[in-house]
DNA sequence: CTGAAAGCGCTTACAG
DNA sequence: CTGAAAGCGCTTACAG
């Protein structure tokens, strides 16, 4: 593997005069950078970042620690991030899984956002994450002691939803997914807002993936008084429930409306196109580069940095209409 | 930051010592060790894997290499895969798009799997790719100049797929995707291989999203010749398309078959549960983990190693009826 | 404008 | 069983 040395020789100058060449340090005069510059790329010199962030202390490289892959909105996510991430200069890697922590703060990237992930241990994450000695923060979480954070006002997404519901004239808006404690109170408190009364039965229980929607309004015994609207976890759960409430021979949304959590293309396609909320993907990239690249700059920052959800106005909610 | 020096000063050791007993070299003798790692733990010690990267060349750390990853595939694979490297001893970084080659290079990685991705310049890739310092090979290519890879077989899918469709009576058979050729010409083997005639009106162009498929078959004008069966390219195209037909009227299986291309578990919950041809996804990541770890400890491999697609029998074909 | 030298945090023969 | 020393491939004051 060639190194800064052996271009050095190659070159016919010193190795510290070709690390500057190679870092384009002004210092050097512009010819021998050329010459410096040439006879890397000729001999595919590729430098070792390894041995920079050792010296240096920078990799310009951020890692990104999701929990899991499955959900769609983590691939347009991380899209996103690593495009704006690219603009700033920096390169990012993911890791998937628990581990992810450790391994990024082993590596040594210059930084690192975590996704606000289902953790069994919240405790834990937070006593782990109080000892990551890189700049880091979690995007997508509704607290964090003493540091940054981006927090989606997930909240006040719902109470959208919900108004948004209450405006056409429903009055029984169910809730389908019961594994987000603030979603879930969320909904309590826009029901609450907007003058509605809570009811446990219109909870459906669901975890996240597309069958757990699907079966729980197939599971879901259906009265007279079910709610004519509901309001989905997530994209998956949101068409899973979809798929059933169709085959069920409901009609979304003249017989029943619908809304969902997460504004994914996939969403819009769906079988009926789905009205949702969700936060600005785009703008969530935005302000997580912004936010990670001013932490490892040591920059004074405001936080918490708070994204708005937004309504996306489509066809899955109709005016309610008595039977 | 804390370092070996600061350890070995607080545990009354040499800084070598201390390397040792972190790593469990069994020639510290125990009770020393049990102290070293007792005031590494206490101060939340870490090691710094670059430095150890840099001095030993190992950093235990693997690169998987994708281009995209809203293909839920992705996301089935990067867990198989890095479940199966975790068993091994190794971790998993995701680096995303065509920079995650440099990226890994630079980061000396010990290690590096590719997805075969849809290049724009094939060419450039391997003479790219011929230059990479590291342990490395594509999954799911070809063909591979010199060096090891694994190759699904994918021709040998679509004549699964096909003679399952010839085998139901079906002599008109489709092909909804044209952005994979390797598919394409198995298509037209397969054709070849079961007796059947070739007719390019019967390959609908679509890409590789949901919506490719789904307008595939939205924009396909109906002929009283028109296929009885299709295959669909991959696992979004198939949805797509699936769900087209179901809105044009026709049934599935009984007035359409249809076979979508990769064994996702979305499949088997559309619609109508899917029948699919595929690589076995956990062999994939098996035989994967296995070969990348072989190639890092500089053992003969035989190569390439195949993976024969499967066909996994669900509810969307039907034998054929004439109407 | 260029180079010699120290140092980043580890590992690893080698000596004892 | 432990330690002193060299070295991995870079960067960066510092001197010239």
């Amino acid at each position: 593997m060639i190194t800064i040395k052996d271009i050095a020789k190659l070159a016919g100058v010193s190795y510290s005069t070709v690390s500057k060449a190679l870092n384009h340090d002004p210092r050097i005069k512009h010819t021998t950078r050329e010459k410096v510059l040439a006879v890397a790329e000729k001999h595919h010199y590729r430098k070792n970042i390894m041995a920079q962030q050792l010296s240096s202390g920078r990799s310009n490289i951020i890692g990104f620690v999701l929990d899991e892959l499955n959900n769609p909105l983590f691939a347009n996510i991380s899209g996103n991030l690593h495009a704006e991430l690219k603009k700033l200069g920096y390169q990012m890697i993911l890791v998937v899984a628990d581990e992810g922590m450790d391994v990024l703060d082993h590596l040594r990237v210059d930084g690192c956002i975590f996704w606000d992930y289902e953790m069994t241990d919240r405790a834990a994450f937070w006593k782990r994450f109080s000892n990551i000695q890189i700049p880091c923060f979690v995007l997508g979480t509704d607290d964090s002691p003493n540091s940054p954070y981006i927090k989606i006002d997930r909240k006040e997404g719902i109470y959208k939803a919900v108004e948004h519901l209450r405006n056409n004239g429903h009055t029984e808006i169910g809730f389908i997914g019961n594994s987000q404690p603030i979603k879930l109170e969320g909904y309590r408190e826009a029901l609450q807002r907007t003058g509605l009364e809570w009811n446990k039965d219109y909870i459906l229980p669901a975890y996240s993936s597309w069958e757990d929607g699907y079966f729980a309004i197939r599971n879901y015994e259906w009265t007279s008084k079910s709610p004519t609207a509901f309001i989905g976890l997530n994209n998956m759960v949101t068409r899973g429930a979809l798929r059933a409430l169709l085959e069920a021979g409901y009609k979304v949304p003249s017989d029943i409306s619908l809304i969902g959590y997460d504004d994914l293309p996939d969403m819009q396609y769906a079988e009926v196109a789905l009205t949702t909320i969700g936060p600005p993907l785009d703008e969530l990239a935005i302000q997580a580069a912004e936010l990670i690249v001013a932490l490892i700059r040591g920059e004074q920052v405001q936080y918490p940095v708070i994204i708005q959800p937004q309504l996306y106005h489509r066809q899955s909610v109709a005016s309610y209409k008595a039977t």
